[in-house]
DNA sequence: CAATTTTTGTCAATGTTTTGTATAGTTTTG
DNA sequence: CAAAACTATACAAAACATTGACAAAAATTG
């Protein structure tokens, strides 16, 4: 997560010197000689290096201490001082690394679906984990909840009802990506008049990931959400709306268990919160209700991109309150 | 920088000096030069300093030890420090960091606790969350939770008998920490032999939050959990165990509402999955259940040095046993 | 191979910038 | 009023920069 190549991240020569093993002279003249670094400077006039700096010197630190001529190697790309450097060593030669291009994604993403999933049949959290984190880094957020985790979640669902998983399965994996959501979340601070919205499920509706995916998008949508998590009775969810000033809630419901409580709790908790709310809803089986999503006044989402669009109404409408 | 909502916190230089480890000279010569932090003043012209501040300056004085030169990473984000300190702090074998004294911290968890709570009653995610993040900086993950999240709990437990507050307080304030999970476990990488357990809540058992402390203290021992989330039948929990080739498992019990099915459940657990695998019971009605935990053969977690210790004890016993 | 050039790492001298600390006098606060 | 903060200025040590020189090592050449 922690990219190492941190455009922020500045030292001075003697740190450099340091990380990097060359002594601090050595990278001047190195640098006025064969401008093997070109640090940018302090008003003052002092080096500023970037760890890519750091790394350029040790490697060509190696490189020079493997026979390289370091006229002659100064201005390689680090690319070409990784291989260089590796080809020594081991003498294997280390695949290049390739840029992702945006065509790419949806192949790449359905590519990390495969190792995803076939790390939820292995119950393997730690590979699960790891898989995530690298696909979010290269796909970004948006991409990888639509084109990576939505699809898993619906293969799962679907293999659990094939009896090729069991619920403990699906519990492991809403378990890693509850603990990745801090990641997934804009960590930019939402404006303070960004329009708010309580993320829950009734009571009785166990599975969360849908309400989970639900917040989260809604975030990257630049709403501020308050997560509830499960099993939240209708006067809960209505109390929560009422202390965050919500103008919205989303409900996921993902079992076709018990029509009448679902039924129940939609319309008390319209009742509760009144006409001017609005009551979204998601989920596998939100078909199911539809009477009564339509006797409630109730949005039911069909697609992400239905929900974005939703959230940019709902949004629109505020502001124009405002 | 990054002001979030957080009006509650107010310290005067000194404060601010002590818990940083920064002198009040340096404090101000940083504002002065760097506008290192940007405090607001009194009437009279002192400065008055946020939770935040004094994490800012933290990282500062960490960073700066570390070799970065404070004028280049005065104005980074509080994120981008925390990146910069982790990162290094992975790579390059500190000497520890001393200056709060354990006793100071101690107050300053309780002073922590305090703004916390103020929070979860004013139902305010973002600030919980905010001073949430500052604690993890200042004390560090092991004294956060014993210190801050436990007492913390405690009090929600007990104002919510008392009618201060509702559900909903209790399912907002867990979702916060889970979704600070990420941040409390430590992310270097677990020996592959590390002894693995299994950490859930058995059915009808709603509330995770003293899982999710377990499981997060556990990983900080050094074992590879499994976190799998609350309402789990037995036959699910074991399956779990089976396929991590788990050595223990931890169960939050934090309701004494049907003592048959605890019961119950608690017995097919220890059918199913055998006599050799540790099964270790916590939460706040724990001790409702002694005599089934006798005859079913459960270790009752009694404080966390206790649980710390009875880790240790399984961890070796593994490594005998390899 | 020896002589000559080039490359390369190191150092010293000298001046500047950065950064932590100190001093002095004033103002705020409890 | 006394303790604690504030401002402003000053100071010194540490760290950098620049320039130029020098000798060992490596490469080139006669």
């Amino acid at each position: 997560m922690t990219s190492t190549s941190d455009e922020s991240a500045q030292y001075l020569i003697k740190t450099v010197s340091k990380r990097s093993g060359v002594k601090s002279d050595l990278v001047r003249a190195w640098e006025r000689r064969y401008q093997a670094v070109t640090p940018t400077r302090t008003s003052g006039g002092h080096r500023i290096y970037t760890d890519q700096d750091i790394a350029r010197l040790k490697l060509l630190n190696q490189a020079t201490s493997n026979g390289h001529s370091i006229s002659q190697i100064a201005r390689l790309s680090l690319e070409d001082l990784k291989n260089l450097v590796k080809s020594e060593s081991e003498s294997i030669p280390k695949p290049q690394y390739i840029i992702p291009s945006s065509s790419d994604r949806l192949y790449i993403a359905a590519d990390y679906m495969e190792k995803c999933y076939a790390a939820v049949l292995a119950f393997d959290p730690k590979a699960l984990e790891s898989h995530f984190e690298n696909a979010i880094v290269e796909l970004g957020s948006e991409i990888f909840i639509e084109h990576l985790l939505t699809p898993l979640l619906t293969r799962i669902g679907e293999r659990w009802k094939a009896g090729e998983l069991r619920p403990v399965h699906e519990h492991m994996t809403s378990s890693v990506i509850r603990s990745l959501a801090y990641i997934l979340r804009n960590n930019k601070p939402r404006a303070e008049n960004a329009p708010r919205m309580v993320v829950s499920t009734p009571i009785d509706q166990l599975h969360e990931l849908g309400a989970l995916l639900a917040a989260i998008m809604a975030e990257l949508s630049d709403w501020q959400v308050t997560y509830l998590g499960t099993n939240l009775p209708a006067e809960e969810i209505a109390a929560a709306i009422k202390y965050t000033n919500a103008r919205a809630v989303t409900l996921s419901i993902s079992f076709a268990a018990n029509d009448h409580v679902v039924a129940k709790e939609l319309r008390r908790l319209r009742k509760l919160i009144g006409p001017d709310i609005a009551i979204i809803v998601g989920g596998r089986a939100a078909e199911h209700y539809q009477d009564i999503l339509n006797e409630v006044g109730v949005v039911n989402i069909q697609s992400y991109a239905h929900f974005r669009q939703i959230l940019a109404e709902l949004a629109l409408k505020q502001e124009n309150q405002n």
